[in-house]
DNA sequence: ACTCATGGTTACCTCCAGGTGCCCAAGGCA
DNA sequence: TGCCTTGGGCACCTGGAGGTAACCATGAGT
């Protein structure tokens, strides 16, 4: 697999972009980051149901592809504050582009899954 | 989470889209439908390492959402076709541009990580 | 002495995406 | 009679993503 050609000429290994703004929590902490630095427990705070696990899991990914920075200010209580890189923010920009099309056709696609459904269930009904 | 808003006042529903293009085969599946209709044992055969049943999950997801169509011949032994639909097309568009930048910044993104797995190293080294 | 806040770490558990393998219908064909 | 084909269905299993909760150091406030 980690071979593997991508159709069309593209690299597999692209795939791991997609994987990491794919998982559940990443695209959130980028938006979110992309609008103004914060500190962990105020990123916490905006992003509504997010465990504290999660958030530093998601973060040191994150910060491991050098897409957020992370500043430690050695004080007490301890003070980190997060931010993204200009990669992030390009990493945010081509995201944008992809989430901004969704919007436009979610209702669409909303649509064709309720008629793909009752379009099964006749067919249970029938033959079922 | 349903009614969680996106920071920006985004959608939480668009996450649907990312998460189907996430998913571990629909790229693929698209990617290699976006350049002609093909039959499903065909379409097996050109993505490399794809089960039967996974390829079978993934079309009736991809068919459910409208960005493929399956054409059926009542023949036999069976024959059917997949190729992707309009709405499709502009997914694959708009993926490929993600696709595209993170092809320009695969190698950037693995220093990164190569550099903080080595800076995470000396400081187990030093402390453990 | 006790409590609180910050920014975590760790152990543990659950759930499901994804993989494997067997079964199936129906006709052709030897 | 038995075996090949296509395009699946179904049962079962495993690994890992993600959730829960407890613990931790340190200093400041009272």
């Amino acid at each position: 697999m980690s071979d593997q050609s991508f159709p069309g000429g593209h690299d597999c290994r692209a795939r791991e972009i997609v994987d990491r703004v794919g998982d559940k929590w990443s695209l959130y902490v980028i938006a979110t980051l992309g609008e103004e630095t914060l500190r962990f427990t105020e990123l916490k705070r905006r992003i509504d149901g997010i465990s504290q696990r999660m958030l530093t899991v998601t973060l040191r990914n994150l910060e491991r592809d050098g897409i957020i920075v992370r500043t430690m200010y050695p004080v007490m209580p301890p003070r980190v504050e997060y931010s993204v890189t200009p990669l992030g923010c390009e990493l945010l920009g081509a995201v944008t582009a992809l989430v901004g099309w969704a919007e436009t056709r979610v209702e669409t696609i909303e649509k064709n899954r309720a008629a793909y459904d009752e379009r099964a269930a006749e067919q249970t009904e029938a033959f079922g």
